[in-house]
DNA sequence: AGCACGCCGACT
DNA sequence: GTCGGCGTGCTC
């Protein structure tokens, strides 16, 4: 008989330990999955240890006081973790304070996640013509019916697009239909390309990151620099020696360019790995780098968890991206998964960002970690930066989202045949519907937010839980019927745009119009089609785009993001004006970016304008030792929930309490935070110098809260990026 | 997490 | 008398 020791499904800090199993099987290891009964259900479960007995199940149910069970059914043939990831589980859970089996979850892809509820693959809508016969159509209904009765199938979107006047036509008359399909991604080759020859700033680089003393190199390169082909040589260099090279990028669907890159220097020796795949594809890029069958990966934070076994080289592009934090429990941050794994295969990890993080870049200086300065510009020069004050316009009796001055801009490049990108960090038609009347302000019934409204779909929409209500017409307090819409989002933008510019065309990409699979691709594709003059977006179309038509990028409110109550707002702005920059002429044709700000002399708007982060780097950290912020302290949030305000509230006092007791850190609240979908929400924070010491004085009282018995759920965040 | 058990209020 | 509310305790 074996015994093994079991983690099991749930990921709760209330369940974080392993539950003894036995089966008869000697095949059982550690690192399979197993189907058990838990307290009456039956679940998955996840093999920390196995142990040979002789002992019946009677005797040893009668030793530990408990009655065993066994195990049902041995679903893996094989250990699916190595003794390296099997390590790194262990040390992110002590690290992160999150369940063990989270751990084991996150790194696993969902095909084989330890869990019973896998993730549903993503659909989408296709079109394929019915038996209906076609009777009369019209010439252009005649060449699109015809078109589809050739191909079978297309999807929905490029159907309605390919035949946009009739499309909709021969779908009413049912002669075309409907169906849902798996979405996938369709392999396509690329031709393949040569290295580049370096230039000497390049070489130099390349060899200061290669006889760097500390493993962890942040690779400071101004957009343009070429940091790309630095990494690619160096990966050349680690693939001939018959080692593993990870790539990792923020996110896939918005760089297709790095994708493209390292495609065309690799060509099938690449996996490439992000949210985009659905489980199935998933599983085939990670099965290829588990046999061996690819070198190189490229993709998204997840991909930190391939099943390397020869590692040579981690790179870690646009290391400052808030995406690399992951949001939900287990909270890792990449960079220190990276760092962790880099030192189990002894190599090196860079860091590349035209805009590090504080975090990083303080590093850095103090020596942790190498530091390597690309300063010059390769293909292009900087884009010529204009600032506005919106408030100086709006008293001039301008619009409120787009100036004049702005409009001229705009005007003058379309006239040309060139592009423009219009950046606005807020979806939706307006944040805020308003009573005329009395002012009510409608808000969410699940959370402690106002309601936004979607003109698109005509409903208000909650952005924190996702909740979707039908448009009020009567205020509920006071019977008005007149509404003020303050302030703005993508969808006013637009709307805006296409009254000044009537008959320009507009591509808007947002969290709304993206969030069907390879929606991304198709909108971005279709704009650098130049099937449209003018893209407006959220900041997800900050990062990456690389369009040589792209003349003119105005960041619309630039400074809406300064109001946050978040230390690291002030960051995040800066990062996002410069980010949103460099999309500006990025080719030949000289570029141009107007920044708009309420108040435009905020030192992330000037320094962000000038693209000088090192006055930024300085003017921030002054700013983070006054207030005794990261980098030069560290943070714990610890944040209780309840449907109860007052089993919250308790649990956090007693929880602050138990911390207060060591004196080594602040312990700052508890706070309410906004009610999220009922669940009343309180933090503690800590703030610290001492990481080693908060960290284990927050697991002890973890511990104390469950053996307590406390009924409130709390999840902790190591090092959290925002404090929302 | 998810469920059974159990103790109180308001119904056929 | 019983149905069902959710507070409490337990899971190898």
């Amino acid at each position: 008989m074996v015994i093994a020791q079991v983690w099991i499904e749930h990921a709760n800090l209330k369940l974080d330990q392993t539950y003894t199993y036995v089966s008869d099987d000697d095949s059982l290891c550690a690192g399979k999955r197993v189907l058990i009964n838990f307290n009456g259900r039956n679940i998955v479960g996840f093999v920390d240890s196995v142990e040979r007995s002789d002992e019946t199940i009677q005797q040893l149910s009668k030793r530990l006081g408990f009655s065993v069970k066994k195990i049902d059914d041995i679903i893996d043939q094989e250990s699916l973790v190595t003794d390296e990831l099997r390590n790194l589980a262990f040390w992110m859970a002590k690290e992160t304070i999150s369940p063990v089996i989270s751990c084991f979850q996150a790194m696993l892809p969902s095909k084989i996640k330890p869990s019973s509820h896998h993730k549903t693959i993503k659909m989408e809508t296709w079109v394929k013509v019915s038996d209906v016969q076609p009777v009369r159509l019209t010439p252009k209904q005649n060449v699109a019916y015809l078109f589809l009765k050739k191909h079978q199938e297309m999807s929905l979107t490029q159907w309605r697009s390919e035949f946009k006047s009739v499309s909709k036509k021969l779908e009413d008359l049912n002669l075309v239909i409907h169906f849902e399909k798996e979405a996938s991604a369709k392999q396509e080759m690329v031709e393949m390309k040569a290295d580049l020859v370096l230039t000497k700033e390049q070489k130099r680089a390349k060899k200061e990151i290669e006889k760097c003393k500390q493993n962890v190199v942040l690779l400071h390169g101004v957009t343009g620099s070429g940091k790309t082909e630095i990494y690619l040589q160096m990966a050349r260099e680690v693939i001939q020696k018959n080692k593993q090279v990870l790539i990792l990028v923020p996110e896939i669907s918005l760089t297709p360019q790095m994708v493209q890159r390292v495609k065309e220097r690799f060509g099938s020796d690449v996996a490439i790995y992000h949210s985009g795949l659905n489980d199935q594809e998933k599983y085939e890029q990670y099965q290829l780098i588990r046999h061996h069958q690819v070198h190189v990966v490229v993709g998204t934070r997840s991909a930190v968890f391939m099943p390397f076994d020869h590692l040579g080289l981690i790179v870690m592009d646009e290391e400052h991206d808030q995406s690399y934090k992951q949001d939900s429990v287990p909270q890792y941050h990449c960079r220190d998964i990276c760092i962790q794994r880099a030192m189990m295969h002894g190599c090196k990890v860079i860091l590349g960002s035209a805009t590090p993080s504080l975090d990083s870049y303080a590093r850095a200086v103090k020596n942790v970690y190498g530091l390597v300065t690309l300063s010059e510009r390769i293909n292009h020069s900087l884009p010529e930066v204009i600032c506005v004050s919106t408030k100086e316009a709006m008293r001039k009796g301008q619009s409120y989202m787009l100036t004049d001055l702005l409009k001229e801009k705009i005007n003058d490049r379309l006239s040309k045949g060139e592009q423009v990108i219009l950046l606005l960090n807020r979806r939706g038609y307006s944040p805020v519907l308003k009573c005329a009347d009395c002012g009510e302000v409608l808000m969410c019934e699940h959370c402690d937010v106002a309601l936004s409204y979607h003109k698109q779909d005509n409903c208000l929409k909650c952005h924190v839980c996702g909740a979707v209500k039908p448009l009020i017409r009567i205020c509920p307090k006071c019977k008005g019927t007149h509404w003020i819409l303050p302030g703005f989002g993508t969808q006013k933008l637009e709307e805006e745009v296409q009254k000044s510019f009537p008959g320009v065309v507009t591509i808007r990409m947002d969290a709304d119009t993206t969030s069907k699979k390879n929606a991304h691709q198709k909108l971005l594709d279709a704009f650098g089609r130049k099937e449209a003059q003018i893209l407006i977006g959220t900041q997800m179309i900050a990062k990456g785009l690389d369009y040589p038509d792209v003349t003119l990028v105005g960041v619309v409110n630039a400074d809406a993001g300064l109001n946050h109550t978040d230390f690291r707002s002030v960051e995040t702005t800066f990062h996002l004006i410069v980010q949103a920059s460099g999309r500006s002429g990025r080719s030949e044709k000289k570029g141009e970016v107007v920044l708009q700000a309420f108040d435009p002399h905020h030192y992330a708007i000037t320094t962000g304008a000038s693209n000088d982060f090192l006055t930024f780097f300085q003017k921030e950290m002054e700013y983070r030792r006054l207030t005794q912020n990261p980098p030069y302290t560290y943070l714990i949030s610890i944040v209780f929930s309840d449907m109860s305000e007052s089993v919250a509230r308790n649990d956090a006092l007693s929880f602050a309490s138990v911390l207060r007791k060591e004196n080594i850190f602040k312990v700052l609240g508890p706070s309410e935070l906004t009610r999220i979908q009922d669940r009343h929400r309180i933090r503690i924070l800590c703030k610290g110098k001492d990481f080693l010491k908060m960290k284990e004085a927050v697991r002890h009282a973890v511990e104390l809260h469950r053996s307590n018995k406390k009924r409130s759920s709390l999840s902790v965040d190591v090092n959290p990026q925002h404090l929302d």
